[in-house]
DNA sequence: AGAGGTTACGGGCAGCGTAAGGATC
DNA sequence: GATCCTTACGCTGCCCGTAACCTCT
């Protein structure tokens, strides 16, 4: 019996992800392939890499030793396949998770620079909020996050994105003042972000300084607070990059307010130690996308 | 189509032995089989690797680069089965190059702890003059060369196998003084290395200084120098741990000549960069067996 | 009962060896 | 003509997916 590139693979995707099941659905396989694969490896090395029992899988003493020298193969094919130039030979999935302000601002730029440069890598979409994605990242059932800062965890590959302020926005039947007060924007219906995120956080906590009972309208969906201000149902503050066509349009109108919360820092974040190498890559396109519409 | 881990051995073979047909024994395997892995490897990175002219193979630029990320792969492949424990697992051929001297004093132990910690490799064993080793050795037809310095080349990697003093031997009827002079000597034949060594140079230097028409027999095999120095057919400089045995019983006596040409230092050489992984374990393992005997 | 890993089985494909083909010296 | 790589072809064996089975919660 002869170890291969793809016993190795499926041991290393059965470690990371904790389950036959979830490593065969990452490799587009069958769970009793995945099995097949991890015994033959055993019996290749000649020892137990692994002790299954119902419900967990965990990895021997021994088995933590092979991991690592695993990766390090797969790492290197990787980078001999990369190097060939046909990075785009690199099959796969990249698993990319984004907030909504992504998708609504240059997703769809990403996914075109990504098909260009990795034709044979599909891309399975999650979008979440920041705090979800984190967790995702870090149970691998992501490998790549785009999100905003701050992080309750560090990853080891992290790039940033750029800074992204927000404008205060309103239907243009509004008719607010040039100059609103506190009092001129509290009397409308502050739609923002989900409860516990901190763009919600800072908002509340500005209107309660600025006295007045606020209602505040918190939305797990930035598309639709795009809508429900346009429709003038209350105002937000969004980020300025997606509303910009809004703005064109005259769909809604800018309102001039003193205060705004601090601008969205975003950050493209994965695990430089586990991620297949074209995550890496995929992180520095997301990056050099995001400085385009960062400049504007 | 998928790189695996044949096609890139097959890669490195065919590149280190340059020619198809040497890559495919040296894998156990036929040439077409070689063939194939190439040109699967080449449409799997979507490069050619390699021009094939009638009667020479040579690496395109790009197949270089190539070929220093497959020894990457492929050696840390070999460090993961190596780190199994199941050494043993690793299969494959050892060539393995020695000077007569070492065939008589411990091959024989060293071939027997190669069993031991190895017992599915095989070994290919060249007896040449340490002349020809080293070039065997550059052109990889063997994988690792015991020999005595000094050397033309450097290799990569190089242990010394410790110094083995040669003493003068004659037969017991011969009746040599207990302190021979030159000219005692010069009564007898000398037998030696073979004409281009660096022992049959110096002897030859020696008694050509202390006078008189000495003749010097040159021998390419030490086995027969021995059987002729008990049949009394000369006197010979050998080296003492080969005849250890023959001097024990009495079937050789030690000559009291006050001068010996200088000792032997023996090294284990090989190409750690380019050779496998259990080379460089074999080198070790002959430097412990060396020890073994340069001790008594 | 459901989730998760193993075993059993059959089909397809890839890898191998033999043999013949071409190119170059 | 000798040497060396490529192509053609048939076979074997491995790898994969389906389905049934086992075990633990």
């Amino acid at each position: 019996m002869d170890v291969n590139l793809k016993q190795l693979e499926a041991f290393i995707w059965v470690a990371d992800l904790g389950s036959f099941r979830r490593a065969a659905d990452r490799l587009n396989t069958t769970q009793p392939n995945i099995s097949a694969r991890i015994s033959k490896l055993e019996s290749a090395l000649g020892i137990t890499l692994m002790e299954r029992d119902a419900g967990s899988v965990r990895l021997t003493a021994r088995g933590r030793d092979m991991l690592d020298h695993a990766r390090v193969v797969l790492r290197s094919t990787e980078a001999l396949i990369s190097a060939s130039g046909r990075a785009n030979q690199l099959d796969g999935t990249l698993r990319l998770g984004v907030t909504e302000m992504i998708v609504h601002t240059w997703l769809r730029e990403l996914l075109k620079q990504l098909r260009d440069d990795y034709p044979n890598v599909t891309v399975e979409l999650t979008v979440d909020m920041s705090a979800n994605l984190e967790g995702e990242l870090h149970q691998r059932s992501i490998d790549l996050a785009l999100q905003n800062a701050p992080f309750s965890r560090q990853t080891s590959g992290n790039i940033a994105l750029g800074t992204y302020p927000l404008v205060w926005v309103a239907a243009p039947g509004l008719a607010l003042p040039a100059r609103p007060r506190a009092e001129d924007l509290a009397m409308h219906p502050i739609l923002t972000h989900a409860r516990h995120t901190r763009l919600y956080q800072e908002i509340a906590a500005h209107f309660a300084h600025a006295g007045g009972r606020t209602r505040l309208v918190p939305s797990s969906n930035l598309a639709s607070c795009i809508y429900m201000v346009s429709e003038g149902m209350g105002i937000a503050a969004l980020p300025a990059a997606m509303v910009v066509r809004e703005l064109a349009r005259c769909e809604l109108v800018q309102v001039g307010y003193k205060w705004v919360p601090d601008s969205l820092r975003f950050h493209a974040r994965y695990d430089a130690e586990k991620a297949p190498l074209f995550v890496a890559s995929a992180a520095k396109i997301a990056a050099r996308v995001a400085r385009l519409f960062d400049a504007d």
